[in-house]
DNA sequence: AAGGCTTACAACCGCACATAC
DNA sequence: AGTATGTGCGGTTGTAAGCCT
């Protein structure tokens, strides 16, 4: 279906917004909220289209958007996500409080993706380009391997954008936050920014949990590894009662990738820890999941948020750092 | 000083999806 | 079920500022 956009409504202004405009749609949304970006211009007296008011609103006008250069921190979780996500910028937005993802996709333009093309590194899979050509001509398996690597990523890419639409759609604090200040309307000008990540959905700490138990990176900021959690090599495993176990129908297929995404907290309850170290694996080849040789199963014992992932299946979480690549080197090129 | 080039980032565009009717 | 509309997202473009010659 056609839809008229902004250029064909005559007389819309466009380009760079006047320190005037934007007072006029601040004004207007702390007074009105913002319902319908259709009709808002209009209604706050702006020559805009209605697509540009949300946007400059959401890029630049909302009280808990954060300007100003991206800290190393930043940088570096914005390279680990992307190793994971690619350029799903508004997920990594998602685990980079206050910052838009407009504004994390200039900076990875800008600066990240020169310092890999600098490096020799295929900004696309992080991956120095002489060893990925290299690497496939050696051999051909590779190139399949890559493959089924990508595939297994854009799975659970997606099955992440659903949990995470779901969730974002349950009534909740944070979710009013991002609809709008609570029914679209602005109720304080110091409306918190959500406090709380879901924890499900934490693909940072799934990143960090199982490369720093690969390859033990640097970064003050991360947990050391439990070792008796994040195997170094296979596949992760959380156990379960050996019946529930059997039961195969209401078994989960899981990941090394989707349990780091659980906080790894709450899956450590107490100290009781061998119900979760030492697992009753059901293994057995799936041909609709299974992407490599195997494919595990853990079932959802007490029925928890487990069960929100339950069909991604990621194998082989030596990417990218097998390369020996770190972070740190490619936040150190200038 | 002036013109051309590069860089950084704000803003736009088109598509996809969700939802309402 | 089909259509219209609103919104979110990612790719791309436009442009101002800085740099270089």
């Amino acid at each position: 279906m056609a839809r008229s956009a902004c250029f064909e409504n005559m007389g819309l202004k466009k380009g760079p917004w006047t320190p005037d405009e934007d007072q006029k749609l601040l004004a207007y949304i702390e007074e009105h909220g913002f319902g319908n970006w259709r009709t808002l211009p209009e209604k706050a007296g702006l020559q805009r289209c209605g697509k540009s008011c949300r946007l400059r609103w959401i890029n630049y006008l909302r009280p808990d958007v954060k300007r100003g250069k991206f800290s190393l921190q930043e940088e570096q979780t914005i390279i680990q996500l992307h190793a994971f996500l690619g350029n799903r910028w508004s997920a990594i937005a998602a685990h980079l409080p206050k910052r838009t993802d407009n504004e994390i996709k200039n900076y990875w333009n800008t600066h990240i993706k020169k310092r890999f093309t600098k490096m020799g590194i295929d900004p696309t899979t992080h991956k120095p380009k002489s060893n990925l050509l290299s690497s496939v001509g050696r051999n051909p398996g590779t190139l399949s391997h890559m493959a089924q690597w990508e595939r297994a990523r854009l799975e659970a890419e997606a099955r992440f954008v659903r949990e995470s639409k779901k969730l974002m759609s349950k009534p909740s604090p944070e979710n009013n936050y991002k609809r709008g200040f609570q029914d679209g309307v602005l109720k304080s000008s110091k409306a918190s920014a959500p406090s709380a990540r879901s924890q499900c959905l934490d693909v940072l700490k799934a990143w960090q949990s199982v490369a720093a138990g690969m390859f033990a990176i640097s970064n003050n900021n991360l947990e050391p590894p439990r070792s008796t959690f994040f195997n170094n090599s296979i596949p992760i495993v959380i156990g379960c009662d050996e019946s529930s176990a059997n039961e195969l129908d209401s078994a989960a297929v899981i990941s090394d990738t989707c349990i780091g995404g659980i906080a790894q907290d709450e899956l450590m309850l107490d100290d009781d820890r061998s119900n979760y170290q030492m697992p009753k694996l059901n293994e057995r080849f799936d041909n609709s999941m299974s992407l490599h040789d195997t494919t595990y199963h853990w079932t959802a014992a007490t029925g928890n948020i487990l069960e929100d992932f339950s069909d991604i299946s990621v194998h082989d979480f030596g990417y990218p750092f097998e390369q020996g690549i770190s972070i740190e080197q490619i936040s150190n090129i200038y």
